[in-house]
DNA sequence: CAATGTTGACATGAACGGTTGTCAAAATGT
DNA sequence: ACATTTTGACAACCGTTCATGTCAACATTG
């Protein structure tokens, strides 16, 4: 019972090894849903039509995904990926003061929801509903971001706690106005300028630090510039 | 031809007109939706479940709604109809200076959901998702809201626009601060006191106030108290 | 009690999505 | 050229849900 020809299992294919072939099929069905679920929704979008999308037959589907949440958790995570990735390159400039920074992050923000409208579906509205396992992964993601700013308000004011304010619940609240106002320049087509979200968004952090400033009792933090006026 | 009994298209029953009935039924199946949508979310109860949890079958479903977005779009309204009578209760109280109103309008706010806890789910996560129908009259109601704001922020600092500021823009990232912390609060089961979260939204709201005079340039406005202390 | 409106339990059928399986054709290495 | 893997198109199965329909039992009025 020898076998003259051992079977391959791996052949190449399209110059392409099998693993290769595999991961690019993947990367087809992630763009198809990327596609998909950000344009229509995570519930009006079945697993035919992104097959469909993606140029593959259901069998490919399953190869690389045990169900559509699991192709949307992929969907998702790349979609927070290129989210952390445009912010971390807005952050890794040369270093400059806070203001600076928070300001390039948010716009690095927009920036990236405007270029691509799909991830704000994503991120901001589908990651809530397709299941308690994405929600609560989606909580940790933007708890996650939250956590930064908070941090970064404690070490600016640290006294914050002494005289009654949580300074995560104020990373909270930054992060929902910032969330929100992206939500309503998105869901009006991005409308208005970039850079007049941006300077609103940024309005409420340097608000924030005026009012923590204020209830600390000290009369300016290291950095603060004058109010911008624009003329 | 003549009948000799014309049937009667209405007889009492339990005590009840036929139109007396059909109306409770309606509201135990706007109750059993708040609870089933409420508890599990849209997209994971169907009409047999809440039918079931209405204690009703499903013809008297089809006989008030047409179908399962429907009685959601019912019962968003009556959630919609909950939140604004609580809000518009505690703004009828005998006038009272711009910060305790507002405080008083959050407390409402945040009293109501955490009261009701499905409310959250249905106001503010479910309304998202349903159709695109829904999330657009949620968007609209949400908008009304953030509109008021608005239009009190340009009352009461006329000379933003002037400035580059944009009162509505303010408006609409106050609400998503508050939005966002009430999220963050349900989904952490109202663990916090209310209280904190309470005075953490009109930080904000503070927050903006100063911010804008700074921006203005001018020194106050009337009636803003000086920063809380606790003791 | 009889007549009839009313109700509840359940059946039914269409439609749909998820998932697995079949099969022939195309592509490839030897 | 051949054997074999890979691929695509599609069928099929299963379960679910929506939406409507059927029918007997019940309640109420006269």
């Amino acid at each position: 019972m020898t076998r003259s020809k051992p079977p391959a299992p791996g052949r190449r294919f399209r110059g392409l090894d099998p693993q290769e072939r595999q991961r690019q099929r993947r990367e087809q069905l992630i763009a198809a849903g990327l596609n998909a679920f950000g344009g229509k929704g995570y519930h009006a979008v079945g697993v035919r039509e992104i097959c469909a999308e993606a140029r593959l037959t259901e069998r490919y589907f399953y190869e690389s995904f045990a169900n559509r949440e699991d192709l949307f958790l992929a969907v998702y995570h790349h979609a927070i990926g290129t989210i952390r990735a445009a912010v971390m390159r807005a952050l890794g400039q040369p270093p400059r003061d806070v203001q600076t920074m928070a300001r390039a992050a948010v716009r690095a923000f927009l920036e990236t929801l405007r270029d691509d409208p799909r991830l704000s579906r994503i991120l901001l509205i589908d990651a809530l509903t397709v299941s308690a396992e994405v929600s609560r992964q989606s909580q940790l993601a933007t708890q996650s971001f939250a956590d930064i700013v908070g941090s970064l308000i404690l070490s600016l004011y640290p006294q914050l706690p002494k005289h009654g304010v949580d300074a995560q619940l104020v990373a909270n609240g930054l992060v929902g106005s910032t969330v929100y106002l992206v939500m309503h320049w998105a869901f009006n087509g991005f409308k208005a300028p970039l850079e007049t979200i941006v300077e609103h968004c940024v309005l409420f952090y340097d608000a924030a630090g005026t009012e923590a400033e204020r209830r600390i009792g000290q009369v300016a933090a290291a950095g603060k510039p004058p109010p911008a006026r624009r003329g």
